[in-house]
RNA sequence: GGGAGCUUAGCUCAGCUGGUUCAGAGCAUCUGCCUUACAAGCAGAGGGUCACUGGUUCGAAUCCAGUAGCUCCCA
């Protein structure tokens, strides 16, 4: 069978992700099996697959292939979200470009345009995800916007409003005028940016004397109500309580006293613009000034201003300095530099606004929440955030959940003619609920008005890992009870407020049960200057590109590898190059076991037998190793162990040990007994590296139908044989030292020599001579009694090799050689004895070290006493 | 301004309750090899005052304190 040297995962990819959905490997229901789930974080609904849903979905695909290989009834659950901001913007944006203006738009029309939208360019990512071998249950797609979230979206809506959790409220929220609606602080990007500290001359009524501020936001003092001092400020003590007028608008603004000045910072002097700053909002609530609203929701000047009507916020800081500066206001201007608030989804500058929001307290809803991860019922990997967890737990912010805009799913909110409110499924049912309610009032249909908002998506998302199941509509149905709740959580560290945190007090609140039991935080996907991956850089490789180049086994090992959890990732290429090569060398092992003819007549010889014995052991004792660390949560870790486990100990140890001489046959227990420690890699390797290891996993044994590696169960765990182990370890070393040997005296493989070994320490062991002859290309192995002449020598423990050679030896090198590890080990020894010496070591120290530290001294004391020996031995020739 | 965390080989990181499985791994580098599965490979080698200073201890990369630098989160 003629099988290609390099592996082309293209074909093969293709192949078995066609075969694993045909057979419905990634479809989960119920049954008496140990569920598994985890629920995918949401991506949303506009974007494409980055190198972070790379990084998240690889994890969760390993997480559910294993649990799977574990017998268990494994549930990855796909989705989306409906991004109400990021999907609204593109959908105005597709119709402006149609000439459709949104304004021109019924709600109705509009929301029929969305989803439009949405089935036509929607959900590429889960498409895409598909490439990298994603084995989502694909039957279990959800959307946020699917009926059954959507209404339990709206169940619980109506659920918190009536036990009193949901108000309305005015409050400085953050206005993005751009997308014409408030984002929440999670959503607010702060940048610093260079700009100017404008020093404003007001003056006082009825006096020639004024008192200087100073702002960023000259444009603002169009709203001011106040002008504000600290109290103990000896500078403007005498100015409290007296009047200055606004420049160019002359209003009377009083000077007011607060402690919340900070007397450092500009003039001592602050401007108070209650409606456009939340501090300022603070203080005028506190000190009842009047707010004066000088913007519309679109940045521009709104009447109220009085001048610049209708021009934009930053045309107006021009214009407005100019003007100060012709009237004499300005006082002087400073180059500064500040933190200015981004929207994260249109990147304008986010202005803070006093607008009427819904919000839902959080107090209630956090403590529970905070309980089941201070109590390690859900376990955070790393550790470490579980103190911003707690940090941010107990300082929460009541959540503003309303949204202006029509994407979304609408505030079942129901204003009713005398001013009060009902929260309901529709109209029919407000109409029920208000005559409930108010008995002695008639209402009827027209005078129902609903809320004109849509809610947060993550007030959608929150639910996900329950209404994904239909659990909120149907509490007690069999899916969420078999399904919830879920295993394993995959997400990045950011969104642990937005997201991880309003799970689970979700969970708490509708299931009284935590919606998952582990999370894992990844790390954020950097490029190679540790700059995160972003549009705007064009810095982030695009991942099909790389799949195409590295096949996605090798871009899945490339980005587990050097992910440790938690940790920032800074992306190369090379990494992927890395698992690339891995495939390679698997194919290429395959290669060369499926070349073997066995021969039914041929003896096992005892050297395939030990190879056998040994590489079971090592095998399971790299098994346990991986074990650990998948307890742990330590992915990257437990893939380099069955990296290595392959590569090092199957490939470059196992493979040489047993394989035939050239065109010889290999006998039947050996060839067996080969494919299926291959199997069994593979079955360990299969979580990691999907395809590679379906292929050959079909390429080593001719298989019945369904008998498919992904659905197989890992091997069972046994016991290693240590002493086997301990046996090969000596081993290794001798042939080290061997191919060293003939390393620096070039002595090539080709040239057979023979191996004297003088025992010092009575111990001889042969069960691994023979491979140690075939792997050395030893001619034979002699036992001495006496150093041999005319031959170079190594030391392994207290044991003597020499390889007696034709040409000379130069004595005196070799004595230099001797001569230099006699000062390590002396060395060595030195220091163990100064530790055994010292009284307090030998009494204080624990039974176990003293003896460990004496072992180490007799150890040294016995290489001391052969190096001496050789020295002298070489010295007498 | 408040909080959390980090600093170990050129790079990315392991090092659990202090004691040679304590100075490690992978990659990169260097040297020698087209050895009949694999040059996407094989066989070797070099490389670190464990940020700095002090303390606790018989013993510190590990515990404590301070210093410096970096990162993230919140305001």
């Amino acid at each position: 069978m003629e099988i290609s040297s390099k592996y082309n995962p293209a074909a093969t990819e293709n192949k078995w992700y066609s075969h694993w959905m045909a057979n419905k490997y990634f479809h989960s229901t119920p049954d008496t099996r140990t569920p598994y789930t985890i629920v995918i974080p949401p991506p949303n609904v506009t974007g494409v697959l980055h190198m972070g849903h790379m990084l998240n979905n690889t994890i969760q695909d390993v997480l559910i292939r294993r649990a799977r290989m574990l017998g268990m009834n494994a549930c990855w659950v796909p989705g989306t979200d409906h991004a109400s901001i990021a999907t609204e913007a593109k959908v105005v944006n597709k119709l402006k470009q149609e000439g459709i203006d949104k304004a021109t738009l019924s709600r109705e029309e509009f929301m029929k345009h969305a989803w439009e939208w949405r089935d036509k360019h929607g959900g590429i990512i889960l498409e895409q995800l598909k490439r990298l071998g994603a084995s989502c249950d694909w039957e279990r797609t959800a959307f946020t916007m699917d009926e059954t979230l959507y209404e339990s979206v709206i169940d619980v809506f109506i659920d918190l409003f009536d036990k009193g959790f949901i108000y309305r409220g005015v409050r400085m929220v953050n206005w993005d005028p751009q997308a014409l609606t408030a984002v929440s602080d999670e959503e607010v990007v702060y940048k610093e940016v260079r700009s100017k500290l404008y020093y404003i001359n007001y003056r006082l009524k009825n006096s020639e004397r004024y008192i200087t501020i100073a702002t960023t936001r000259p444009e603002t003092i169009l709203g001011d109500t106040a002008i504000c001092v600290h109290p103990e400020d000896e500078r403007f003590s005498h100015l409290v309580g007296k009047t200055v007028l606004v420049p160019l608008i002359e209003r009377e603004i009083p000077i007011i006293a607060d402690e919340y000045v900070d007397r450092e910072f500009g003039t001592g002097a602050l401007k108070i613009t209650p409606a456009h700053d939340i501090n300022d909002y603070n203080l005028g609530l506190k000190h009842k000034l009047p707010s004066v609203d000088i913007f519309n929701d679109n940045g521009t000047m709104s009447k109220d201003a009085i001048l610049f009507v209708g021009h934009d916020r930053f045309e107006v800081r021009k214009l407005i300095v100019k003007q100060l500066e012709e009237e004499g206001f300005i006082n002087r201007i400073e180059d500064y530099t500040n933190k200015v608030g981004y929207s994260e989804r249109t990147d304008a500058v986010i202005e803070p606004k006093i607008s009427m929001q819904w919000f839902l307290k959080m107090e209630d809803l956090a403590k529970p929440a905070l309980d089941v991860v201070e109590n390690e019922n859900i376990k955070f990997h790393p550790a470490k955030f579980r103190n911003i967890y707690r940090h941010w737990m107990e300082n929460v912010k009541d959540w503003c959940i309303s949204r202006q805009l029509w994407w979304g799913q609408q505030i079942p909110v129901f204003y009713l003619p005398n001013g009060e409110m009902v929260a309901a499924k529709n109209k029919e049912e407000a109409l029920r609920k208000a005559s409930e309610l108010y008995p002695n009032t008639r209402f009827t249909h027209d005078q129902l008005k609903q809320d004109e908002d849509v809610v947060d998506t993550w007030f959608s998302s929150w639910l996900w890992p329950i209404s994904v199941f239909d659990g909120i509509r149907k509490p007690d149905n069999l899916e969420i009870n078999y399904y919830y709740p879920t295993n394993d959580l995959v997400t990045a560290p950011d969104i642990i407020f937005f997201w991880v945190a309003r799970m689970i007090m979700a969970g708490m609140e509708y299931r009284n049960a935590i919606p998952f039991k582990n999370v894992y935080f990844t790390g954020i996907v950097r490029d190679k200057h540790g700059r995160k991956m972003s549009k705007t850089l064009g810095n982030s490789p695009d991942p099909i590109d790389l799949i195409e180049q590295f096949g996605a086994d090798g871009v899945r090992m490339g980005m587990l590898l050097m992910a440790p959890a938690g940790n920032d990732l800074p992306f190369d290429p090379a990494l992927c190059e890395q698992g690339r090569n891995f495939s390679n060398k698997i194919w290429n092992a395959l290669r060369l076991v499926k070349g073997w003819k066995s021969d039914s007549e041929l003896v096992q010889c005892n050297d395939a037998k030990v190879a056998i014995l040994w590489f079971r052991s090592r095998f399971h004792e790299a098994f346990a190793q991986a074990e650990v660390h998948f307890a742990k949560y330590r992915l990257s870790d437990a893939l380099m162990t069955i990296y290595k486990l392959i590569w090092d100990d199957f490939c470059s140890w196992y493979l040489e040990m047993i394989k035939p001489g050239m065109n010889q046959p290999i006998d039947e227990k050996t060839l067996e007994a080969t494919v299926s420690f291959f199997e069994d890699l593979m079955k360990l390797l299969h979580p990691f590296m999907p395809f590679i290891t379906e292929e050959i996993w079909h390429l080593l044994r001719v298989r019945n139908e369904g008998e498919d590696l992904i659905v197989s169960l890992l091997p069972q765990q046994d016991q290693a044989n240590e002493e086997i182990l301990r046996l090969f370890n000596v081993t290794e070393e001798i042939i080290n030292g061997l191919r060293k040997l003939r390393s620096e005296k070039n002595i090539p493989f080709r040239e057979p020599v023979s191996l004297l070994v003088k025992h010092n320490d009575g111990v001889q062991d042969e069960t691994f001579s023979g491979i140690i002859k075939r792997l050395c290309n030893i001619s034979e192995i002699k036992q001495v009694n006496e150093s041999p002449a005319g031959a170079f020598g190594f030391i392994v423990r207290s044991t003597e090799f020499f390889v007696p050679v034709s040409t000379s030896v130069n004595i005196e090198a070799e004595i230099e050689k001797l001569r230099e590890e006699l000062v390590y080990t002396n060395g060595f020894l030195e220091s163990v004895n100064k530790k055994l010496s010292n009284e307090r070591f030998v009494s204080g120290a624990p039974a176990e070290v003293v003896s460990k530290e004496m072992k180490k001294r007799d150890d040294a004391i016995a290489r001391i006493q052969v190096i001496n020996e050789q020295i002298a031995s070489f010295e007498k020739k």
